[in-house]
DNA sequence: ATGAAAGCGCTAACAG
DNA sequence: CTGTTAGCGCTTTCAT
């Protein structure tokens, strides 16, 4: 019997069940050459004992952790959150774990990048939407292990992430088709880690725009943080303020799009008879205020990733570059309709006096 | 010269300083009983090897992981995702990791409740915000290690939570100054896992009331799930449709009075004007929709939450039953006023008739 | 199909 | 102060 306060060992197992360490090792890892009535007896021994195997002490001789790591700037994000929540799942049924390191500013990002801590302590790295230096780029290289973009194209290394560019440019040809022809765009300016995302999605925007023959006009884009209401207020301003406004915005980020329908809507500018607006992910408020947006499926990202990772680790002959992206879809809602017909549009304003 | 392909051990390490592994394993951990020369000679030979120390190994003698797990519904949560955020820096400064298993659906849940493969793997674990049954509070308490409760009370365990009756209490009385005396409670339903709070928050409220010796009434407390516009538009009917309707709507998560005040808007009632509304968490989109609110502050309880898992790891006398209770404090801003003059107060206007 | 033995990389006694 | 030695709990040859 095993002493009281201590965890049961494979050892302890063998003896209850009456076989050797080596048996009860391979039963549990469900190995065919095991004899069926063993495999029952070593079972039940097992489960009265209550026995869990120590990782640490089998991946000391596989040389496999059965981790996957995941580096992030921050857990306080809708869309880092929901791909995590799913890439849990993901991996347990593949009977791996989920070591996180968070680096909320730059000492932490430092402090990872210098000890490279995952390095022993799993078997892929997995690198949510950053902003990657040539030089951290260059220690991740070296990881000796699967390391996998999330959320951002790396040339040449395994990633993951969604077409912004596609999308980008499906919503703005949405805006085109219901009329508009002055189409404003707000960017997101400081999100730590998603400047990849952002650049993609105004090509999308501009695509799109010259697709249709439309000039671009530096004018109609404007930057605001997130969450400020007062800087979010001034850029729309801006917007408004033009000789010729904008009878629609897209924004890039749903976060940024509802900041822009109350500041809209305080200064009773209705949405969408005056102005359409668009967003950008799918957010859950993007719901919540009937918000027509472009959706991106984090969950999914969360899932392929986490495919990838199972796939780079067991099979070394796997695609060290293969890109996995995603697709967007434009889930049309109330914020955008036609423009009005009274809209101050001087090419036709001049037609008619002509 | 330790081969290529393979990560270097200690014995590499030391061979290059010309010193016993033992000594390495000294320098490494920071003993004191190791010469300067010697130690600087081994610092700089880990350094050119790019030594990163096994930790698997390393527990395998002395017993601890150096990692911590968290339980967890869910990471697609503000608060979860904000207590884990300031969680992961704590522990990376006692030198620990943070390991998560997310538990979206029941599923995920019974698997993690019968493997426990915390077990062997983490020196504690961090339960967030879950409604445990005792079958699985039972199993937890079997778990040979620290089991941390977060966001929830546990009795004769050690558990971090936010004061949630002393939170409601004060925001029902900030109401109650300012003149209200009917004052509807929204309840969220659904929200897995956060029922603990949900009923303490309820029962801060009644306690303000009845300080105030304003009678509870049933119909002034209704429902919703997050989320559901329509059904939150109905229970907000249910308020505005009684006999003698609410001044003022305290909802028990600002996720929820967001959606109030927007319901309130389309039915063009002013706020606070007609009524003043009431949130709880300072989510940031009560900021950003310039919600009086209850803060509470889950970076504050992720830290909390860590240095007593530090605590519990390093000391085996330590206090075992220990509770930390948080603060709130409110945050007052541009959605609770003083009730309309011309309110229909039946009460005052039978006083004015006599 | 099963057992014996060696060893994964590290730490902790114990000598010196 | 430093080296030697003996495992930690598991997997993996190699026998049988």
């Amino acid at each position: 019997m095993p002493p009281a306060q201590r965890h049961p060992t494979m050892a302890d197992v063998a003896e209850r069940a009456g076989v050797s360490a080596s048996t009860v090792s391979r039963t549990l890892r469900g190995m065919s050459t095991v004899s069926p009535e063993v495999r029952v007896r070593v079972e039940q021994a097992a489960r009265e004992l209550n026995f869990a195997i120590s990782r640490q002490a089998s991946s000391l001789v596989t040389g496999k952790t059965g981790v996957v790591a995941v580096l992030a700037p921050t857990l306080n994000s809708w869309f880092i959150g929901s791909a995590l929540s799913s890439l849990g799942p993901v991996l347990r049924a593949a009977g791996m774990e989920l070591l996180v390191y968070v680096t909320p500013d730059m000492t932490e990002r430092a402090a990872f990048f210098e000890r490279l801590p995952a390095r022993r302590n799993a078997d892929a790295l997995m690198v949510f939407s950053f902003n990657l230096t040539d030089e951290e780029t260059a220690r991740l290289d070296d990881l000796q292990m699967p390391v996998i973009y999330v959320s951002q194209r790396a040339e040449c290394r395994p990633s993951v992430y969604v077409d912004d560019v596609a999308g980008a440019l499906s919503g703005t040809r949405h805006l085109l088709n219901l009329g508009h022809r002055r189409i404003g765009f707000v960017q997101t300016i400081g999100a730590s880690g998603f400047t990849f995302s952002s650049h993609e999605r105004l090509l999308g925007y501009q695509q799109a725009l010259t697709e249709a023959g439309i000039p671009l006009d530096d004018d109609l884009v404007v930057a605001t943080p997130v969450g400020h209401k007062h800087r979010t207020a001034e850029a729309i301003g801006r917007l408004l303020s033009l000789r010729e406004p904008p009878t629609a915005i897209f924004a890039e980020q749903d976060e940024v799009a509802v900041s822009v329908l109350w500041t809209l809507r305080r200064a009773r500018i209705d949405v969408p008879e005056r102005i359409s607006v668009l967003g950008f992910d799918d957010h859950q408020m993007a719901e919540w205020s009937d918000l027509t947006t472009i959706a991106q499926s984090p969950d999914e990202l969360g899932r392929a990733a986490g495919e990838l990772a199972r796939a780079l680790i067991n099979d070394p002959e796997a695609d060290r570059a293969r890109h996995i992206v995603l697709p967007t879809r434009l889930i049309p809602r109330a914020t955008t309709a036609p423009p009005p017909a009274a809209a101050p549009d001087p090419a036709r304003t001049e037609e008619k006096l002509r």
